[in-house]
DNA sequence: AGCACGCCGACT
DNA sequence: GTCGGCGTGCTC
């Protein structure tokens, strides 16, 4: 370590300023000590809290707004990012502390870019230190070099090697290796051999290193390879052109039911902005991006790209950044956080699935990618689509609003056939594996046909909740406020919301009896059931139980496509993306949870469901049709839904939300909190519910505190209070102050809060 | 968030 | 007698 910064006075001695405060401090004092005013800059650290700190920094060292930072913070040193400088310091000048070092030599981010993270840690009352650390790869967040300067090894001309021991095994292997090209440090992964070795040699004067830049081309150095595509039906052509034409920030909301073809509207869209030399970055919904899609960019575009998904190691992640940064991609497609990839010229922004819940990060800086997105677009002034067969209710707002551009795809392409939709009553009806006898039949005649049928359930496990038939016991979970579900393959009973895991139980806790029975119906039990109904066909189940081992959803993806399973069973993970041309029949079981929900969007949620899964099956010689069983078939949302389709639905949704003033009408906050006694819990949210009707706007609107869904997870309550305001603007507004104030003055600190701005997730 | 300090319970 | 629980304060 020993690392000592040295600076020059404006007209002074050079001043070298070590780790050690105090002594830093009295040169900082003698520095200081005339009239000038010290030179202070505010910088950001990854505290929960909501503001900077300020270090004694001069001016020499060139401190510039969104460079990293070595400080000296609490008992230890942080890695902070510059947000300001010369500024007039918010506590006592001799409070202050010098910094230690700068990292980068420019800001690490670009202008554009610089600017979304702090309007996002602005708009989501974050924390600035810890919204900055979020949007960079994990490895320049611990101070790895942001300019991808890599160390070198080379066996040094000439050398000697005959000295080497006979048994020095990794020496051998390292020179052996070396004698066929230098090796970047990135590269010693896999070798025989580790760094130790090569620092060894090179002490022994026989290799030698370098600190040098590794950096390819930019893409648009090379000829561009675009391979043709289709010719665009009507529809798809108005919606290219409209892309194409738009110059500066444009944002579309491409609406296109399933294989309406809006992925060859991207890849035009995608083709244009790469002929002119200009990036793409793609944001996919988590594991939605199926290895076909990727394949289909890939044969279009000849094109460096690169996938940034949740499997790459932190080095890889960094090596993305960095290429995307220098212009070596010419695609960047990724989950949630690839919208804070650099660009060195950004053309184009898609969003595919725009409406897909898993753009919302769940937990910490609770950021939305997709709203991310369209500020990223405006301050990049580029294109933006948001894409969907179901879109978003906030985006269908957007179009009304005149803020988005909306672009239909009505018409299947391909002549793809339209799904069949039909409502099965299940009221007083017998069910056999919770399936009616109208349901059995149709499987059966489709089977017998030799189609595939799809069964989606969004529950996995055997059965949600184990009873005893003698006594009525049922097994709970030690430490949340719900019922383990019975996995009986693994002969586990597993608690979904906390991961507790103990041996399925032979006998009740309350009576001894043995006749303990799993009620209600999983997705393995199903898989069960079906498999003895049909015998002659093959059953594969698809849900995160079925699929944990690598390889095993695309080896199972594989066995579907080719024919080898008839009955698919699966949840959610079925519902998303991939395309199944032989499924001629899907049935969806158990939808009747989302029609009474407490939660104001289980009826968007469970329309786009519908439609999503609906879109899974069928193609143009085989028509496909969509089974929903319900005890309320009479429901306005499914009767609307299944006549008149997703875009009659979200109109009336619209209008309803309007009448309600719900969101997208007004704008939400969801204050969380947990504690391991719910008195503490409840406490503090009752003592930010009273903070915020003290200063509550006309028309602001408090509601709580409520116990959460689930009251109790992993041994701790939950609470939950809502505040609504007219305004996102003035929803901020009112909440700023009260955050600054929460920071300053806790009510206690025995309960964790958070807050969650335009949540949509209420559990 | 981390980390230190400080004050009361069941153990070598 | 002390190890350690978490309640509280502080970080420029």
């Amino acid at each position: 370590m020993g690392r000592v910064a040295i600076w020059s006075s404006a007209r002074h001695h050079t001043i070298v300023l070590t780790f050690k405060n105090s002594k830093a401090r009295i040169i900082a004092d003698q520095l200081f000590n005339n009239q000038s005013p010290p030179p202070v800059i505010r910088v950001f650290l990854a505290t929960p809290l909501r503001r900077g700190f300020d270090y004694l920094c001069p001016p020499e060292l060139k401190p510039v707004p969104g460079m990293r930072v070595w400080v000296p913070f609490g008992k230890g040193r942080r890695i902070g990012i510059v947000g300001e400088c010369d500024v007039s310091p918010q506590v006592s000048l001799d409070k202050l502390k010098p910094i230690e070092a700068v990292l980068d030599s420019a800001p690490i981010l670009p202008p554009a870019l610089n600017k979304l993270v702090r309007w996002a840690a602005d708009y989501y009352l974050h924390s600035p230190g810890d919204a900055w650390q979020q949007a960079l790869p994990v490895l320049l967040r611990q101070g790895a070099p942001a300019s991808g300067d890599e160390l070198f090894w080379q066996l040094v001309p000439g050398a000697d090697t005959s000295v080497l021991a006979k048994n020095a095994s990794k020496q051998l292997a390292a020179v052996a290796q070396l004698q066929s090209g230098e090796l970047s440090d990135n590269e010693l992964g896999e070798l025989p051999f580790d760094r130790a070795t090569l620092r060894t040699l090179q002490d022994k004067g026989l290799v030698q290193s370098e600190q040098r830049r590794q950096q390819g081309t930019p893409f648009w150095e090379n000829p561009l390879l675009v391979n043709p595509g289709p010719r665009p039906n009507s529809e798809q052509a108005v919606a290219i052109t409209a892309i194409n034409a738009a110059k500066g920030f444009a944002p579309f909301l491409l609406e296109g039911v399933t294989g309406s073809g809006k992925t060859e509207v991207y890849l035009s869209a995608m083709s244009e902005t790469l002929k002119a030399g200009k990036q793409v970055l793609v944001l996919v919904p988590e594991i939605s991006l199926t290895p076909q899609t990727l394949r289909r960019f890939q044969k279009r575009f000849e094109v460096p790209m690169a996938l940034l998904h949740s499997g790459l190691t932190d080095n890889e992640r960094l090596k993305v950044w960095r290429q995307a940064r220098d212009g070596e991609l010419g695609i960047v497609i990724g989950t949630r956080s690839a919208v804070f990839t650099p660009l060195a010229r950004p053309g184009l922004i898609i969003v595919d699935e725009e409406h897909d819940a898993s753009f919302k990060q769940q937990e910490g800086f609770r950021y939305h990618g997709r709203d991310l997105a369209v500020v990223r677009a405006q301050l990049e002034k580029v294109p933006l689509v948001l894409g969907s067969a179901t879109p978003a209710l906030e985006s269908l707002a957007n179009c009304e609003a005149g803020k988005y551009q909306k672009l239909v795809l009505n018409e299947r392409a391909g002549n793809a056939s339209q799904v069949r939709f039909d409502l099965i009553d299940i009221k007083h009806q017998p069910l056999t594996a919770g399936l009616s006898p109208p349901v059995l039949a149709a499987i059966k005649a489709h089977l017998g046909r030799g189609e595939q049928v799809l069964v989606f359930l969004n529950r996995r496990g055997f059965a949600p909740t184990l009873l005893c038939h003698e006594c009525g016991w049922i097994a709970d979970c030690h430490r949340c406020s719900a019922y383990p579900t019975v996995h009986k393959g693994r002969q586990r009973l597993i608690c979904h919301h906390c991961g507790s895991d103990r041996p399925l139980p032979h006998q009740c806790h309350s009576c001894g009896s043995s006749q303990l029975v799993g009620v209600g119906l999983g997705t393995e039990q199903l898989e069960n059931e079906l498999s003895a109904l049909f015998p002659g066909y093959k059953a594969v189940r698809i849900d995160r139980d079925a699929t944990r081992r690598k390889g095993s959803l695309e080896s199972a993806l594989t066995g579907i496509r080719q024919g080898q399973y008839q009955l698919l069973i699966g949840t959610q993970m079925l519902a998303k993306g991939h395309h199944f041309p032989d499924v001629t029949l899907v049935v969806l079981l158990d939808v009747d949870g989302a029609l009474y929900s407490s939660d104001f969007r289980a009826a968007e949620r469970l329309a786009q469901l519908v439609v999503q899964v609906a879109g899974r099956a069928g193609r143009a010689d085989k028509p496909g049709r969509l089974l929903l069983q319900s005890h309320h078939p009479e429901h306005p949302l499914l009767s609307q839904l299944l006549t008149n389709g997703y875009g009659a639905f979200a109109a009336n949704a619209l209008i309803e939300r309007r009448q309600t003033l719900l969101p997208p009408f007004s704008a939400q906050a969801l204050f969380r909190s947990d504690a391991l006694k719910a008195e503490d819990a409840q406490s503090l949210l009752d003592a930010i519910g009273q903070r915020l009707q003290q200063c509550a706007p006309e028309g602001g609107w408090v509601l709580g505190p409520l116990p959460a869904p689930l009251e109790r997870r992993a041994g701790k309550f939950r609470f939950q209070l809502w505040v609504q305001y007219q305004d996102k603007k003035g929803l901020r507004q009112w909440l700023a102050p009260l955050l600054a104030n929460l920071e300053e003055d806790p009510p206690h600190r025995r309960a964790n809060w958070t807050l969650d701005l335009d949540p949509i997730d209420s559990a």
